[in-house]
DNA sequence: ACATACCTGACCAAAATGGTCAAGTTTAGA
DNA sequence: TCTAAACTTGACCATTTTGGTCAGGTATGT
């Protein structure tokens, strides 16, 4: 049960855009130094970002990328969703009435595993990219 | 973010080991028919819970497996603990003041993973076997 | 025109996952 | 005493996921 750093590096990246991007839009290779990610890997998940509306860009020189939202409407969630970071705590399939192992019924760790998904989605859709950037004011640069 | 099959394995054959031990220990071979986990494997995850005092081994013919504790004692924490099935949400080393990334200091989203963490293992720690059995009496055979 | 920065997709090594296989040892019961 | 059931141990392995790199583009401000 962990994270992947996909997730992990999507929301740090997001985390350092929201702080800089009062002005000028934001470059990935600034975001990679400052962040320590590799830029070719930001390029992947931006890429992601921005089809799911978080971010937009603009190309050229002294371009980049800029939130598409107010930090406050921007969950965990979204973002978590956008990269493909899923949270899958049961192993059937939920739509079919099948259970795990191919069986006929749902297994007996099924309800378990469901209120899990649960629980950590409700933590996801309560944190937004402002609770963030409030929760790290004093590190800022 | 998913859950490995060990710990569900694992939470699953306590489960059966539970509803069955009333009277006699409960042979892995019982459970792997039941709940349709791999024997071989199944020995592996119950050589860990055993050694984690969550079960006690009869050997020989009519042997099998035998809970340790009352299923109230037993806790999704510990069943997890044992089977190494962790939560490992941030990427850094807890103990070192560093950060990820090999930074100097904790980066900007290490407290948002350190409270999710806290959140799910909550949700582990006020589990018990118990809660399950309760949860599945109108599926008992 | 040219540098900057976004964009796209193929590719890949290493680790984790989810097991299998083989060869035991122990003990109840016929 | 013999044997079969069931625990015990440890090596092994194919597949998938992860966490990227690399090699080319294309768009645009100056
Ligand atoms: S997890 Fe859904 S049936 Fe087992
Ligand atoms: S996760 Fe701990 S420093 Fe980044």
């Amino acid at each position: 049960m962990k994270l992947t750093s996909k997730g992990r590096y999507a929301v740090m990246a997001l985390v350092d855009l929201a702080r800089f991007d009062n002005i000028n839009p934001v470059s990935l290779r600034d975001i990679s130094l400052r962040q320590g990610i590799s830029l070719d890997y930001l390029e992947q998940i931006f890429s992601k970002l921005k089809k799911n509306e978080i971010v937009k860009s603009i190309r050229g020189t002294q371009g980049g990328y800029v939130l598409n939202k107010n930090p406050n409407d921007i969950k965990l969630t979204n973002i978590f969703n956008a990269v493909d970071e899923k949270v899958k705590t049961v192993q059937c399939k939920k739509e079919s009435k099948k259970g795990c192992n191919g069986k006929a019924t749902k297994c007996v760790t099924h309800n378990l595993w469901d209120e899990l998904e649960v629980h950590i989605n409700t933590f996801f859709e309560n944190k937004s990219l402002k609770d963030l950037l409030n929760n790290n004011k004093e590190t800022r640069v």
